[in-house]
DNA sequence: TGCATTTACATGCAAGATGTATGTAAAAGG
DNA sequence: CCTTTTACATACATCTTGCATGTAAATGCA
């Protein structure tokens, strides 16, 4: 009968829990307080670890904001791919895609830690690379196969443009818009984009 | 003749230049650094006064930043005004408004300040009041009169949403995207929205 | 005009935060 | 079984922030 108390565990096993806990226990003190006003002390006692191991896996603390980010990052970017990837029709997927997104964000914190605070803590570049996978390339997609009329340049542009959109809905609702109100006004602009009525 | 050097001042001039040093020092380490990365004795050393001007003349360094901020959104708001006043009809004022936003976001470091370091630094609602008076007033103002079927909350939607694709284009275009694609694209997006074609 | 008060700073200090250097026990590897 | 690496723990040096205290000039008033 094997002893539970210190059970013989493989380094890998240490360091993924260890790095786990850190993980949750920032993103939940970064989401409450934001990055600034959060401190390293903070952050390891919440995930009952010293700070050693903290800066054993993390270079430093943006580097640790970067992992949290990266993780809230691939969730949503699984989950819409998850919701669009049995859909072929691209039309349906953006419809689809639309939705996921929304509900993804709808998960507390990551509008605070994906649009707020990435930015600065990150930087531009690696803010937007964060989001880069976040349902533009099923925009992208889609505009192009509408729209082939369109400049490959105009195409991008108003993919940026749309996506900003997106953004600026899923902020708006976690701060209190209504979902409804602003996923139609979405469904309307997407809609007015897509409908070729020969504008330049 | 009056001595130049201890030259008699008011309180209130002093006052006046001594924050407007603060400001502008601030406002270019900011720009440079970030706020973050930014210390309260760089600033000071730049602007050629002590920490405790600082603090006589602001709370914190939060409010230093806030105090920068609004004098670019000041500045923003201000160019826009007034290139639009002398325009009486409301689709011209809005064509007119787009381009002095984007001429007055061209000024180096607007978009870092605005929309990089203002929504983490002073929170969101904080940095929504800064940019509410850059042009999304005259954009309300546009959908309305041009789109009277739509309902309020749309409309109030819709302009929230094109808000942020202008902030979005001004954010490509200071990060080197093409200043005549993204304005086009923008024009495009503004247009397919106020051409009534009766969605929903 | 003389004096009390307020203003606009300057200086020094205390607390907290970050990152690193050093030490140690457990696992991995040969 | 022994060496090496990994995964931490601890202590420390350095900054940074904000406040508390001190001072000289300007302002206000009798």
């Amino acid at each position: 009968m094997p002893q539970d108390k210190p059970a013989r565990r493989s380094q890998a096993d240490r360091r993924a829990e260890t790095r786990a806990k850190l993980i949750a226990a920032a993103r939940e003190l970064f989401v409450e307080a934001g990055f600034a006003e959060t401190a390293t002390p903070d952050v390891v006692q919440k995930a009952g670890v010293t700070r050693g191991a903290l800066y054993h896996h993390f270079a430093d603390k943006t580097d640790l904001f970067l992992a949290v980010a990266e993780a809230e990052a691939s969730a949503i970017a699984g989950h819409i791919a998850r919701e669009t990837d049995d859909v072929s029709d691209p039309a349906a997927a953006m419809a689809r895609g639309s939705d996921a997104f929304f509900a993804a964000m709808l998960q507390p914190g990551r509008v605070r830690l994906l649009m707020e605070e990435a930015p600065a803590v990150l930087g531009h570049d690696r803010a937007v690379a964060l989001t880069r996978a976040n349902g533009s390339e099923e925009l992208r997609d889609g505009l192009t196969r509408a729209r082939p009329d369109l400049a490959p340049a105009r195409i991008e542009a108003l993919t940026h443009l749309l996506s900003a959109a997106f953004d600026r809905a899923a902020l708006e609702i976690a701060y209190g818009a209504d979902l409804a109100t602003y996923k139609a006004a979405m469904h309307h602009l997407v809609g007015v984009v897509l409908k070729a009525d020969t504008p330049d």
